[in-house]
Parts: structure tokens; sequence; C-alpha cells
RNA sequence: GGGAGUUUAGCUCAGUUGGUUUAGAGCAUCUGCCUUACAAGCAGAGGGUCGGCGGUUCGACCCCGUCAACUCCCACCA
């Protein structure tokens, strides 16, 4: 078979899907092994996967593929979340765009109906991608985060909170979008630096007798009649319910129990004192307007205050603020600023840099209102969930970086808000009659069950949906449909799950709650180890996003480089929970990989039609080279790899289950690249044209199997393909089981290391002195160890291009001469050695040798060290003596020769 | 403002309880090579007062203090 001469990733790539998928490897049901079980952190149905998620899935097929080649039953559960607020806001986008639909002209089925459809597509694209990446899910059990059983375990779960007191009704400030007239999540805002104004305003003091004030002043600068305090927003001043000032503020400390008089609409309200002001800011006053701010919502609540919701719907000044009516709110601050210069009350303005926040979807100024929400109370479930990582039940990786963030958070939770103004999502089972009274059952006709009294009456379902996390937190239990139908086979045997891969950004609004749910409905955590992923950013360490237009897509990327090469070159730069700057480089390095592996197996095709059983046949070649086929040069190099390989093995193991995925690959990388092609290959390579020892060659396929056995989890295509182009195979090597692995000897392990360092240290000193790789050398070796040199001297002399190794006693005159540790080597060429750069070299390096001596021996020296330092520190110093003092007497000697 | 983290070669990162030759790797750079798998390659090289300062110690990239720069999360001051 002719092998093309690049690796071509693409037909590949599918015709192993596709055999993958036939063979049904990746599907699970529950058996006697055990489960290794994997939920996939469900990518939202807004798009496509973005960089984030591909480092994200290349991280769980990883540890997916490692666990079912190693004895596992594999699971990898695949799905999306239908990601409320920012899917429906996609939805309303795209119905406006596209067929010019706006939300408000349809009803809530309408929409819905569309919804699923944008969910039926994108969902689709975002499974497609995973498949394109090799990712090695069961696809019988994708799950979707409002499929049937999935949105009633939801419901369940909300009955059930409720039912145990643990979900309650309360007001809440919320950021309202005046212009999409809806209420918008946090993380819907986007906050701007502006630079506004600050008006200083006027309030005319009272005290409770309606007298005047400064006639009582005393120990004080005020002696006016008037309090100043700063605002931005002097439309709001119509909500003001009080005044407050520092309790320790010197200034006012008069002001007890008296009143200040609102302008504009000539109120009288409170002054309070509370340490929340700050009297350095400002005037040190604070007008409090409960209704508009979400501090002095606090304020209000702490001192019984009245809230005046001076706001419409749309923006307008509303009927409350007796004043302005109907004018929008920014019109309402012009006319505001007016009247209060007109009245004499505006003190001064002054430019004042403060951050405003707008509504990600419509642009407009948020403004903060008051609502009536539904609240999960948190501080019972946090502590189960905390216990469970700081009793190490769950680990953390790296765990000294989130720990901390992990524990803060839960110590100090706030309740959740789960109620959102939106269609897509779970509608919230609640109903209310007539009069405002709240029943809560999962349907309509468990409420009239429970509460017979409402059979009768009109009953209206709350509108809101639950938070989007509020479903996401029961994933690794739902899929398994451990709410639903608790106690079944499945979840009996899945859970609780093995690793949950995800980013870091996520840790409360995802991680902490599944533990909470965990621990909530199945009295046991939801995973046993949880590994962090960095962000992914772009060269420049940006962020990517959309509008940056700096997140590469996916599939162009597969396209150019191949799965293989992009899921090596988003792992080779990416140490858990370290930020990952995405470079095509490292792509490049990847598809380089490919190559590599590719050309090795050109390689040993080529041998394989050479090979025999017919030693006599194996001649030694004019340049000696064939003597590599030797008996005990090829046991040598077979010996040794061998041992590397198992070294190598043990190596990775320990590794991953570090979850130090990253090292793992540049040490398989390393051991293929270096140890394999550089070395291994090139040291059992039959000379030019001569037949291949069978018997060798058998031995190095099964090293090249076992290696892309090592491989497969990071690159699965390539290792699969070259698994079965080797030779014929009755397995494929994703499901092939890891064989255990031999202790290595470690006594031809350091034998190879000093050969390779005995060669690089030659052509180190050829490429000094000129030697062309074609110029053939004599070299002369001076050991105490000459027996160990006969095995390997054929390839010594092959990889140093010598035609001749001899050994002797004496040093060898007008040689470059080449020290490693106790041997010394002379290498004698046709070609005239330039002596004096030679010598310059040698004095360089004695200059550096006697430098490294003095401050071992200054070290030795020193009473403190021989008295404190342990035994083996000491006589390692001592043996850096020793052998920098040789190696001052080699440089010396080689000196003299010259 | 509160919390967490980072700072080692041009870039991205290792560096295991403080002592393993006066700090390692990959990429990039430079030099020489079309050498019988691979120029997407081979061989070799250069490059770092380990962010600054101070301390503990016989000994600090590692421990402590302090300053600086950057990043993330949370809260968002009228």
């Amino acid at each position: 078979m002719e092998l093309t001469k690049n690796f071509e990733p693409k037909a590949i790539e599918q015709k192993w899907t596709d055999l993958w998928k036939e063979k049904g490897y990746f599907k699970s049901t529950p058996d006697g092994r055990k489960a290794f079980t994997v939920v996939i952190p469900p990518p939202n149905v807004t798009g496509v996967l973005h960089m984030g998620h591909t480092l994200n899935e290349t991280v769980q097929d990883i540890l997916v593929r490692k666990a079912r080649m190693s004895g596992f039953n594999a699971c990898w559960v695949p799905g999306s979340d239908h990601a409320s607020i920012a899917t429906e806001a996609k939805v309303v986008q795209m119905l406006d765009k596209e067929k010019g639909i706006k939300k408000a002209d349809l009803t809530r089925e309408e929409f819905l109906k569309y919804a699923f459809e944008w969910k039926e597509k994108y969902g689709n694209i975002i499974y497609h991608q995973i498949e394109k990446l090799g990712c090695s899910v069961d696809w019988d059990r994708v799950s979707f985060t409002m499929d049937d059983h999935y949105y009633k375990a939801v419901i369940k779960v909300f009955v059930d909170l409720y039912n145990k007191g643990k979900i309650y009704r309360g007001a809440r400030m919320i950021n309202w979008d005046p212009a999409a007239k809806t209420a918008l999540s946090d993380e819907e805002v986007e906050y701007k630096d502006i630079t506004g104004k600050l008006y200083y305003v006027r309030y005319k003091i009272v005290s409770s007798e309606l007298s005047d004030v400064s006639a009582t002043a005393h120990n004080s600068q005020l002696t006016t009649d008037y309090l100043t305090i700063a605002t931005q927003r002097p439309e709001t001043i119509m909500g003001d319910t009080a005044i407050c000032v520092n309790p320790n503020d010197e200034r006012y400390s008069h002001l007890k129990g008296c009143y200040a008089i609102v302008p504009l609409v000539n109120r009288k309200v409170p002054i309070i004192f509370d340490e929340y002001v700050d009297p350095a800011f400002g005037t040190g006053a604070l007008k409090v307007t409960p209704a508009h701010d979400i501090n002095d919502y606090n304020l209000g609540l702490k001192h019984n205050l009245p809230t005046i919701d001076t706001l419409n719907e749309d923006g307008t000044i509303s009927e409350a603020a007796e004043v302005f009516v109907g004018l929008d709110r920014f019109e309402a601050r012009k006319q505001s600023i007016e009247q209060l210069k007109a009245e004499g009350l505006l003190v001064k303005e002054e430019e004042y840099a403060s951050r405003i926040g707008y509504s990600q979807r419509s642009g407009a100024v948020v403004e903060p209102r008051i609502s009536t929400q539904w609240f999960v109370k948190m501080k019972e479930l946090a502590e189960p969930a905390l216990k469970e990582v700081t009793e190490s039940r769950i680990d953390i990786h790296p765990g000294d970086k989130f720990l901390a963030t992990y524990k803060y958070w839960l110590e100090n939770v706030k309740d959740w808000c789960i109620s959102r103004q939106l269609w897509w999502g779970q509608q919230i089972p609640a109903w209310y009659d007539e009069d405002g009274v709240c029943y809560v059952g999962e349907t309509i006709e468990n409420v009239h069950a429970s509460h017979p009294s409402t059979v009768d009456r009109q009953l209206k379902r709350d509108e809101d949906v639950l938070d989007t996390w509020f479903s996401s937190w029961l994933w690794p239990i739902e899929v398994f449909k451990g709410i639903t139908e608790p106690d079944n086979e499945e979840i009996n045997y899945y859970y609780p799950t093995s690793v949950l891969v995800t980013g870091q950004d996520i840790i409360f609004f995802w991680v902490a709650r599944m533990v909470m749910a965990g621990m909530e409905y199945k009295q046991v955590k939801p995973f046993s180890d949880v590994y962090f992923t960095g962000m992914v950013r772009d060269k420049q360490g940006r962020k990517m996003s959309k509008q940056l237009g700096n997140s590469p897509d996916l599939l162009e990327l597969i396209e150019k480089y191949g799965a293989d090469a992009v899921r090596f070159g988003i792992m080779i730069s990416s140490p858990a929970g370290n930020d990952l700057l995405f470079d095509d480089g490292a792509l490049e390095q990847g598809r380089n990989f490919n190559n590599k592996l590719w050309n090795a197996l050109k390689l040993l095709k080529m041998w394989e039609g050479r090979k025999t059983d017919d030693r006599k046949k194996m001649t030694v070649d004019s340049s000696g080279y064939a003597f590599n086929q030797q008996p005990s040069t090829a046991n040598f190099a077979l010996t040794w790899f061998a041992n590397r390989l198992s070294q190598v093995q043990t190596e990775v193991d320990s590794l991953m289950q570090q979850f130090k995925l990253s090292e793992a690959l540049k040490v398989i990388y390393s051991l293929i690249w270096d140890d394999f092609c550089s070395w291994y290959l090139e040291w059992i390579k039959p000379g030019f044209e001569q037949p291949m020892d069978a018997a060798i060659y058998e031995q190095t396929v099964s090293f090249f199997e076992k290696l892309m056995q090592l491989l497969h989890p990071f690159m699965p295509f390539v290792t699969e393909e070259i698994y079965h182009l080797l030779k014929e195979q009755n397995d494929d090597v994703c499901v092939k089981q890891f064989a255990a692995v031999t202790p290595s000897s470690t006594e031809i392990l350091k034998e190879a290391e000093l050969l390779k360092q005995v060669i690089t240290a030659i052509r180190e000193a050829r490429a000094k002195n000129q030697l062309k790789p074609k110029e053939t050398i004599s070299l002369f070796v001076q050991t105490q160890s000459q027996q160990s040199y006969q095995s390997i001297q054929n390839i010594l002399a092959k990889q140093v291009n010598a035609d001749s190794i001899s050994f002797t006693n004496e040093t060898v005159a007008n040689a470059i001469v080449v020290a490693v540790e106790t041997d010394k080597f002379f290498i004698k060429s046709e070609k005239e050695i330039d002596t004096a750069s030679l010598k310059e070299e040698l004095l360089k390096d004695l200059a550096h040798q006697q430098g490294f001596l003095q401050s071992v021996q200054k070290k030795l020296g020193n009473e403190r060290f021989v008295q404190n330092a342990k035994p083996e520190v000491i006589a390692m110093e001592q043996k850096k003596q020793a052998d920098a003092e040789a190696r001052i007497k080699t440089i010396e000697e080689s000196l003299a020769g010259l």
C-alpha cells in the first residue's frame, strides 16, 4: 500500500468516527465493571462551540478515553442547556431580524414554538462539533435541560423545596430595562465608565415642631437651616423618603430628631443616622430613595422607610411622583434641575466619573427597581456542600487555587433569586387567586387537590420562569432520571459521577450548586473530582469574544489542521486552571506531530518489505552501519526502549491521576519524537538498502503500537489509523486495555543517557570545528569501562559519523578533546584543526570550572554548613568538588596536548 | 471597596518537603545540513542579576514581610 507523503486527517477522521459509532464502543450500560461517569457541562444552545468548550471537551475526552482503556465502564453523557436568558435574547433578536416579529405580538405558546425550533437547529450544530472533535460520548444519552422528564424534575424540586420552607417570595431590587420593559439579570447589564454630573441640592431642615433649626444649632459651622446633599439623579428626588448622615459626623449631630423638606414635592422626611454613609463623600449627607437604589432600599428596610416608586415600566415618571408625571426620566432630570435652579436650591454642579449600567439587549440605561421575586434559602444548603470539599470528599484541581474561592463563597452565601421575567424555561409552578394568595404545586390539579377551596376560583399562574441554574444544578442527577425516578438502576450505577470538567468562572453559578443539589437529593456528592480549566484568550491575552472577532471557528480549525492537531495544540499549552493564550503555532506543532508519526510509520513500512530471518544476509556494508543489526547492539536499543517506555507509562499514569494532562502530553510527545524517532529508530536502522532483522522489526512494531495506545486519549484518530496500518489487527486501540507496566531497569536508562550525552558532546565538538556532516572522523576513546562500549560502539560510530573507533590509554595529541563524566574522546580528522579557537574554548571552560569549584569549596569550607547540612547533601557537594577537579585536570591535559 | 491568583529565556510554561553540578522544556531566533521516514525535517548554538527591596537560614526560584504590575471573581458609594 502506498502511503501519502504527509498525514491527511480528513478522510481518516470520518472513517473512524463512523466505525467507532458502528461498533458502539462509546455506548454504556450498567455492568459488573466500575463506572467512570462524566456529564458534559451542557453548552448553551445559543450558537456554536467556542474555544473554551473545545478545551473543556478535549479534557473530558482524554479522561474518558483513558478510563475506558483502563478497565472502567466509561460513560460520557452529552447534552445542552436551554440557557433561558441568553437563548431567549437570541430568539427575540432572530424573530425581529428575520421575520419582523416582536415578542410582544406573540403568545407564550407561539414564542416557545419558535424557541424549540431554534434549539433543534443550534443544538444539532453543537453536537456535530462535539463529534468532529472526536469526543467519545454516548449519543444514546443526549440530554437537554428542557426534556420532558427534566422539566418535571425541576418543577418537582421547586415544589419540594417550597414545602420544606427553603423557597420563599420576597422583594428585591432588580435591573429594569425601560426600553424592553423587562427585568435583566446581572449578567445582562454592561457597566460603562462615563463622566456624569454631581448636583448639590439644598434641603430645608425643620425640627419636629416645625421650628427653625438654626436657633438650636450649636458647635456647628452649619448654622443655616439647609442641608446640602449630592446626587447624580435629581429626577429621583420625588422618591426620597429620608435623609441619612453618619452618626459619627459631628457636622450633623445636632440634627437628631429633625426633618428635611424634599424639594419639588415639599414632603417632610426624617433625618436618619447610619454608619453606611461615608462622611468624606460629597457633603456627607445622603438622600434616601428606597425604590430606586439598592443601597437606599436596604437602608429603607433597616429604618422602616416608605417606598415611593416614581417610575413607570417604560421609564416615564409615575403618578406617585406627583410632579413631572408622564415625562421621560431624562427629560424629568432636565426639568427638575431647572426648577431647583429657579428656586435657588441648586448649590453647584460638578463633573463626576461614574459607572452606569446599560442593557445588553436594548442599550437603554438600566433602572434599579423593586419587585417581588422567588428565592432559595442558601445557608442550610451550603453547609453540607462546604463540608464535602473541606473534608476532601470532593477534590478540586488545581486545589490550592480554587479551594479558597469556593469556601469563601459558601461561607458568605446569599439567598438565590431564582425567578426570571422570561418565557423560555421552566415556568414557576405557583398560582394566585384574585386576592393574591399564592398556591404552589406541581400542577394545577395538585393545587386544587391540596387546597379544595381553590377549585371554584379563578387561578392565575405565575408568569415567570426559573433561573437556568435552577435546572442545571440537577444535571448529574437528572440525566439519569434520579429525581423523577429515584433509585432507578442507572442512577445507582452511574452516580456519583467521577469528574466534572468546567470553567472556573462558574464555580458559584454551577459547581457549588450541583454539590448542594447532590447533597439535598442524593445525600451524596455529585462528583469526586472537579477539574477547572482556564479561560481561553487570544494571543494578546484578550478574552475571546464575538465583538472582537478573535474567536476562531472550531470547524475551520479542524478543516485546516485536523482534529488531532487541534486537540494537541490546545492541550499542550493549557496547564490546569491557567488561562490559555490561543495561538495557531501550537496547532501547527500538533499537525507536525501527526506528520512525524506518519513518517515513522512510512519508515517501518519500508523495513517491512526488507525484513528477513536470515542473519547471513545481513552483511556488513562498507560504511559499517549494518553493525546496528548485530544482536548485542540491537539488544541494547531494544532493552533500553522497552524500559524507557514503561518508565514514561508510569509517569503518565501518575501525571494523569493528578490531572496534569498537559504535562502528560509533553512527556509522551518527547518520548515519541525524541526517544523513539530521534534515538531508537536511528539506533536500529539497518544500512542503506540492507535487510531488516525480522525480530527487531516485530519488536519495533510492538513498541509503536504501545506508543499509539499511550497517545490515543489525546489524539484518537491518527493513533487508531496508524495502529491499524502497522499490521493486521483484530481489535481497535480505542478500547484496547492498557497492560500492566513492568518496572524499569534504571541501569540501562542511565547507560543510554550517557550514550546520548556522548553523542551530543561529540556532535557539538564537530559543529564547533566546522566538520561537515559528511566528513568522517576517527574516534579514540579513553575509558575505564571499555566493556560497556563494546555493544554500543556501532551506534556511537554511526551517530557521530566516525569511520573508526579505537580505545586508548593515553592522551591523543592534536585532537579535539571531549570529556563526558570520566570518559575522554579524541577526535581526529583529515581536516586541519583550528587549535587557536580550540584553545580559546578550553580556556573558557576552564575558567567556568574553576569558578564552580571555588563556590563548592567555599561551601565545604563553611563550618556551619558542614555542621548543619544533611550528610547526603555534604556528600553531594564533595562529589561535585571531585568532579570539578577531575574536569579541570582533563582540560589542562588537553591544553597541554595541543 | 472585599476576596483570590499571577509575576522564571523574545513567547507559553515546568521547577515536587529550602541543598541533584551557578535554573529546565516547547515554540520562536541564529548557524550548518536536500544525511538512505520526515525541510511540516535533521544536527548544533545563543538567550534568564527567577518583578523590586528587606528579612529568616550554613544555604532561598522555593519560607516571611513589604512595594509594584497584571488577571479573575464578588459588591458597586450618593
